[in-house]
DNA sequence: CTTGACCTTTCACCTACTGGAAACGTTAGC
DNA sequence: GCTAACGTTTCCAGTAGGTGAAAGGTCAAG
């Protein structure tokens, strides 16, 4: 099939799936015409990269959990670490969003949101101490 | 002062200063022998913008608020704005983090992480149901 | 035979920096 | 005055993960 049924049948953008090839995740054989050439193969891994990306893997670790996919003799502690890993990192991103949303809602609570001047939220940005 | 003492009273790099003036968000004056110099109010601007920065909000936002911020009749409202939106773009990418948290979580619980093949998240990544 | 939908490539752009290279300026020691 | 060690300047390129646009080739229907 072309790469738009590819798209379809995948659920991504033919622009995303040229640029997974570029970044060597897909190979599509080619027609003589120069047209792309997808198997079902090669959707079902479009499929596993969509799923994996969705779940926030980078494309490094799609990169790793593929080549696993394809090593019948994996040992499952190898994908583990990768999902663990990237669990670790949502962890900690989670908790940095807390942090940044605890201080703006403390902000925004303070500020009247009038039509005049005076504003903690700028009267925070702009005061001089140290905060690291 | 030059550029590196810029530097250390922001506590930004002389490489982010370049590149917020190739920005836009700040302009210091020059010297004859073309080194930029930097007054008390510059490095107050670049304090602002650090601090800024470090809430989270974009280089947009922070060119706004430092307009508000110079604009003596500004209404805190606008300032406020600002800050809600930022603050619900927070609000929303906790949120999906939080539910890839949980995810991955019954993900990786579900594995053994030993040494045979079998694997439950590469398990999900290759199934083939719809999810979205 | 033309039209429109599809496909190809290459290049540039996005955010918010960071790094390197080559050249110039300044300062301290000898 | 010379040299070494910095500091500063510019420009170019790269990061992650795509998206957009331009300019052209291919194909099926009418």
């Amino acid at each position: 099939m072309n790469i738009g049924k590819a798209a379809n049948q995948s659920g991504m953008q033919t622009r995303t799936i040229r640029f997974y090839e570029q970044e060597g995740l897909i190979t599509p054989a080619r027609r003589n015409n120069g047209y792309r050439e997808y198997s079902d193969a090669d959707v079902h891994k479009l499929r596993f990269l969509h799923r994996a990306r969705g779940l926030g893997f980078s494309l490094e670790e799609c990169r790793q959990l593929m080549s696993l996919y394809a090593d019948k003799s994996r040992a499952s502690a190898d994908v583990k670490a990768i999902a663990n890993q990237h669990l670790e990192h949502i962890r900690i991103k989670i908790i940095e969003l807390q942090s940044l949303q605890g201080t703006l809602e403390h902000l925004v609570k303070s500020c009247r949101g009038d039509r005049r001047p005076e504003c903690p939220i700028l009267d925070d940005l702009s005061s001089n101490f140290e905060r690291d």
